[in-house]
DNA sequence: GTCACCTTTGACGATTTCTTGACGGCCCCC
DNA sequence: GGGGGCCGTCAAGAAATCGTCAAAGGTGAC
């Protein structure tokens, strides 16, 4: 089933929304302010993301980039500014659509529609393939020789951002970023402890990684 | 560079359309009407289509079918009717944005850029050749004879200010500064060591450099 | 309250990287 | 021809970083 991850701080719009998009075969989770958002995004990987700009702890520009930052479900922007400057700043900071309120709940639903329409079957097999283990994204599964293997919350986070720039090094301050917030520069402590988690979990030999490689000095890097 | 189909039937639209695309980079093709605009599809094969819904031969829906037959390129629709009809039926016909006139033009380009982003991403970071070896400055990888060269921090950071100008003089301060911190000056033997090594990873022939040019007394040169 | 799980923290050799000093060759100017 | 400055090269000590182990908080389930 889809699942779709609403953010807004009015009680009676979420809450219609929740109703329409659980009527339309979604599964509907919720979010009242930005922190609840990246968390709840976190915990239950939407497909898509319907987005109040007007939350009351942070600016929706912020939530947009906490979330572009690691996933790219469509985030459809709710609002009820119509500046043209609203729109073009929420659009290019990541955001797929944008609607103003007050808005008609069947164009919504369309609008939901076309932007789920394209990311759902164009995103084609989100397996990866890590040594000897599988790693599906989408699921939070991974398999390795049969057996189900367990990664916690921050494993995962770590493991997604390293995935999706593969080939390419991800720098150990944008990787704390990412993954522990803003205020995390110089604990590179959690990076090395983690990774060796991980490649403990997924690599063939973990004292001698193929896949989950250490850039001296600079960060980690994800060879396919 | 990027193609963007126009179709609209009023000249005066047509035009400021093409004119503010080309303005930003893109490669414009127009067409007057749905027989035109299938036919023109088909020959450039675009990778977005701005669509006008008021064509005088053909239904807009039927043009969006047409298209959607054998291309996912992201089609975002212009409309003089806001009715909310219109736009379900657009959208669930294959379109991925409906924006109604009069429009502002830069919300246009920031829904264009929204729309292309996610459908553009496959293109890997530019390359830059160094006699046998290849850099990657995103990826910060370097290839020569099919094996992997492994760079250090300080060499990275050295080897893009050089590539970053490429053919320009760098000043030996400007190195310094720009790598080892405003308070280095002097201490050009640290560029002798560090070119010294980057030339024996990277060049042909180390002791006679083509690419990475020392400019006696004056600083060092990336000549591609 | 207890238990299990996850996160955070501290510490230690092993390895890589950076810094520093020294030497000879080359070119230009005197 | 001699001298000084600059560059390339080599080598070795100093410093930083990494992987690993172990254990102390935190949190939620039962």
């Amino acid at each position: 089933m889809i699942k779709v991850l609403v953010v807004d701080d009015e009680p009676q719009i979420a809450r219609a929304l929740r109703i329409n998009l659980a009527a339309h075969g979604y599964e509907v989770g919720t979010a009242a302010d930005g922190a609840q958002a990246l968390r709840a995004a976190a915990a239950i990987v939407p497909d898509l993301v319907v987005l109040d700009l007007g939350l009351p702890d942070m600016d929706g520009t912020e939530v947009i980039a906490g979330l572009r930052g690691w996933t790219k479900a469509p985030i459809l922007v709710l609002s009820g500014r119509a500046a043209s400057a609203e729109k073009i700043a929420a659009l290019d900071a990541g955001a797929d659509d944008y609607v103003t309120k007050p808005f008609d709940i069947g164009e919504l639903l369309a609008r939901v529609r076309a932007a789920t329409r394209r990311s759902g079957p164009g995103a084609d097999s989100p397996v990866t393939e890590i040594g000897g283990a599988t790693v599906d994204l989408a699921a939070r599964e991974v398999h390795r020789g049969g057996e189900e293997v367990r990664l916690t919350p921050t494993e995962w986070q770590l493991l997604e951002v390293l995935l999706r720039n593969p080939g390419k090094l991800v720098g150990q301050r944008e990787l704390l970023h990412r993954v522990w917030g803003p205020n995390y520069d110089r604990e590179t402590n959690y990076l090395r402890q983690y990774m060796a988690q991980l490649r403990k979990k997924l690599e063939e030999d973990p004292a001698r990684p193929v896949h989950l490689l250490t850039e001296p000095g600079m960060g980690y890097r994800f060879r396919p």
